[in-house]
DNA sequence: TGCCAGGAGTTAG
DNA sequence: CTAACTCATGGC
């Protein structure tokens, strides 16, 4: 099925390309990538976001996805007090944070660790095609993330193969946890940022980072400030006149600077620092 | 060759 | 609490 929406402040490239997710390639005017069991293919033209599906697909849930029903004006005013935020929010201008799979981001962010893009993507890919299920789309073809009982059953041997490395065993581990219901990720809904940060935590594999992304990018807690070296970095450039500050400090730091919405500050300030600063 | 990549766990002090 | 070491590999 195929469908159009009607959107304002809005960017699929920046949106797909910040990092936060690992399954959109682009081909030409659009973007493919997997949703849950649906092979999709996405289109914007600065008025309307076309989405075309192998499967019949939720209208609704599909605007979910790429963050359609947050207010962005409203974010912007409160962020934009930042001169640094201000400045990437113009340059990079309807970015929006998706609402993913609370699995295959836990999953895809246990697999981030101490890796580049490229390669967690080639990891996801791999895993993909090997124990999920293949969705089609025209003459286009994918996998779709597999079900954490797949990889909890599978070998280790196998998984290393894949290029995951050291991060098998977490992988592993987590997906049994949460494919048993030992771990319940739906369960984190009904508590406050800290405790659900604590739970994720509790698993192998997930330290602050990883934590903060799946609460902010699959549980839309925005109040969650990821931290990775490029952040932590950028933080005591920008705000420390360039002193040494502990990724713990940087964290509290955005909280309080930036509030509520201190995870959308975050994608602008990360995706600015690393790619557009010069030239903004 | 060397070095880095959106980290996390463990141990030592 | 921080610092240092380990894990482990593709890409440039």
């Amino acid at each position: 099925m195929k469908f159009s929406l009607p959107v304002s402040d809005f960017n699929l490239e920046h949106t797909l390309e910040c990092g936060q997710a690992f399954r959109w390639e682009r081909s030409g005017d659009f973007y493919t990538g997997v949703i849950g069991e649906s092979l999709v293919k996405a289109a914007f033209d600065g008025r309307e976001l076309t989405v075309e599906t192998g499967s019949r697909a939720d209208k609704e849930k599909i605007a979910d996805y790429f963050g359609l029903n947050e207010d962005l004006p409203r974010i912007y005013k409160e962020i934009g007090t930042d001169p640094h935020v201000k400045k990437a929010i113009k340059k990079y201008h309807g970015l929006r944070i998706l609402n993913q799979d609370r699995w295959e981001c836990l999953a895809s962010f246990i697999l981030s660790s101490y890796t580049n893009i490229p390669r967690i993507k080639k990891m996801i890919a791999g895993l993909s095609k090997k124990f999920g299920k293949r969705l089609v789309l025209g003459r286009m073809d994918a996998y779709s993330f597999p079900p954490a009982g797949r990889i909890a059953g599978a070998d280790i041997k196998i998984l290393k193969g894949l290029g995951l490395g050291f991060r098998a065993a977490y992988i592993k581990d987590t997906a049994r946890k949460v494919a048993s219901k030992k771990f319940d990720l739906d369960a984190l809904e009904d508590l406050n940022y800290k405790e659900a940060k604590e739970r994720l935590m509790s698993l192998k594999g997930v330290g602050e980072k990883v934590a903060d992304c799946v609460l902010l990018f699959s549980f839309k807690r925005y109040e969650a400030f990821p931290v990775d070296v490029w952040i932590k970095r950028g933080i005591e450039e920008l705000y420390f006149s360039g002193k040494a500050a502990a990724p713990k400090k940087a964290a509290e730091f955005a909280r309080e600077r930036f509030g509520a919405y201190a995870g959308y500050a975050q994608e602008y300030l990360y995706h600015y620092l690393r790619h557009g600063r010069e030239k903004a």
